[in-house]
DNA sequence: TCGTAACAATGAAACGATTCAAAGTTTGGA
DNA sequence: TCCAAACTTTGAATCGTTTCATTGTTACGA
């Protein structure tokens, strides 16, 4: 048990040289029934497990991809990933898989470790706009594919949503159910997501003349940085009447704090729309309205972007953007006395 | 950018044997300050990075650990998956991911995958009873580490919940508000930790001579099919006056349907409680009691485990256990017109 | 029976890092 | 100035595969 079997002493075992036995692994046809059973027969008796390293090392490549996201906790991510692990399973590649917690030092290590291990790509969600240290993947001569994030064509291949339109969408549905003083609930606008979405929402709030909207910043994109500005809206006692959170995970904390006074009704008093269209976006307290994305789609792009860049030496960069979807649910139903309009 | 360069490449580049190269990388207190600029001066200009299979093949085994879980989509296994990375940080190791979700071939597939890595060890919630896989991996020398499942301390370390006792809370706990004729939501009982919060909640209800339990089997673990037993009840009529859900999805699933019809209300007529207390529990339709497990705790304490299996030559295993906690919400608040016994 | 084409099996070289015994260099005390 | 000890540097050997030119074997038509 000291030392796992190598493919020579599979060969010594079999009585074949050990180029037989790579063979069998690689191309069974090359090799005679009669040959083939022994060395199989041998493989199972010791047992033998292919050292991933050294075919790696001999092949100059490995099979895997490398995939960062900017937060595996939220449902959206494990989606886009679950997709994308399906989708480089039926190629033959597996997918690692690196959490870079919206943290730029965690995603600088995820990059060093997957160069280390020669990953033939990379797929990643990146933290703000790192664009030096890509192109100097780029150079290297590392795949990339952006996900969730648009790129310069010209450089890059991404997948992306157009969270312009979703914001757009989002805000034109709130005013559409009668709302004028909406407020954007949303972690750092450093964050280019949350940017876009805004101004998507300020785009739509500029068609209307008598509505105003106010940006509440968050900290952070979760239930409980949601939960935190809820309560600071109760608190503060002047509130909007109709609220756009960046995120299902903001609005459900938002949902939470609001309701935990038990006099502010949704959506009766206060319309309360999310994003992303989580699965838990449906079980909230009050079932919540969102913006949906294509996740499945997202993923199983980026894979096949990436194949792209792969197989070809010069490959034309391309820009997927996906159009998100709005979910109308019982959270944006009509406000308190008011026909929709 | 045809081929990365390697530290021979470094070496000619600098003037130095490979040798220096290795040990301005590995141990640069034996190399001379002028020498060790030179070589990082070198580094730099050509971008060199380390090929982890070189390092890997030469040294033996890499410095990943496998991590196999049965959902990433369930926040429980997310959270536990977080845990173990941070742990596996601070020994300087990285985790390699896999998601079985629930079936044997993928699980398969991931050991296979994992044992060419040469991984360090393994972490395993393992779909079902495979002891003659996992034997044969103890066999080969690959340390493991269960996880979420109690193990025969003889063969295996393990760390796990105590199930059978959250089962006992839970039922106990609609017990005590009042509730007589209960249910059991879940998934097949052929899975472990299913089976025994069954169990669990049995050994409650057994305690109350009037009290009944009935066990209403669901398609797996997920909102989806909590929503589809709860139409089912809701369809069929007779219904329970507490339900027990197997994990918080399903709970939440259940919640859905039930409150969807209008009429019935939570908890007055009917109690749920569900399991795990996940984040989006508190912020349910009806904010959900549950049986709070230590993911964090499961997490960490799986590498350290895992650690003591690789550095001892012949380890004694150890199964950790960790008692679960009953965490009170809305959901379970006294009966219509009872007060609580 | 011979020659050749098709098929099988061989084993040395290569991938890129680490290790370590050996060789080379510096330092400082006598 | 010389010697030994301490410090640096060297480069061949090694890890386990895959590749591929070469050698060995078989089959079959002439």
């Amino acid at each position: 048990m000291n030392r796992s079997a190598s493919i020579k002493d599979v060969a010594n075992h079999a009585s074949v040289a050990v180029g037989t036995v790579s063979n069998v692994l690689n191309y069974p046809d090359r090799v005679s029934q009669r040959t083939k059973e022994r060395v199989l027969r041998a493989i199972d008796e010791l047992g033998f497990v292919r050292n991933d390293a050294a075919r790696q090392l001999r092949a100059g490549q490995s099979r895997t991809i490398g995939l960062i996201v900017l937060d595996v906790g939220n449902p959206f991510f494990t989606s886009v990933v679950r997709a994308a692990e399906d989708a480089a399973a039926l190629q033959g590649s597996a997918v690692l898989l690196g959490d870079s917690g919206h943290n730029a030092s965690r995603e600088s290590n995820y990059i060093d470790l997957f160069q280390e291990q020669r990953v033939q790509g990379l797929l990643i969600s990146p933290v703000g706009d790192i664009t030096e240290r890509l192109d100097l993947l780029r150079e290297r001569g590392v795949p990339t594919v952006l996900v969730d994030r648009l790129a310069d064509e010209s450089k890059y291949s991404s997948v992306s949503v157009d969270d312009d339109a979703g914001g757009y969408l989002a805000a034109r549905h709130l005013l559409d159910t009668g709302r004028r003083r909406l407020a954007f609930v949303g972690g750092p606008t450093s964050i280019r997501q949350v940017a876009d979405r805004l101004q998507g929402a300020q785009r739509a709030v500029k068609e209307e003349p008598d509505a105003t909207l106010e940006v509440l910043d968050s900290d952070g994109q979760t239930v409980l940085a949601g939960r935190s500005v809820g309560n600071m809206l109760v608190e503060r006692g002047e509130l909007p009447d109709g609220i756009f959170c960046a995120n299902d995970l903001l609005a459900l904390g938002v949902m939470q704090s609001l309701t935990m006074t038990h006099t502010l009704r949704i959506p009766e008093d206060i319309a309360l729309i999310g994003y992303d269209d989580i699965d838990f976006a449906v079980s909230a307290v009050v079932p919540l309205s969102s913006i949906r994305q294509p996740t499945e789609a997202l993923g199983r792009t980026a894979i096949e972007l990436l194949a792209e860049e792969v197989e070809s030496e010069n490959p034309r960069h391309r820009a997927v953007v996906f159009t998100p979807e709005l979910v109308v649910r019982q959270s944006t139903g009509p406000a308190k006395g008011s026909s929709a309009g």
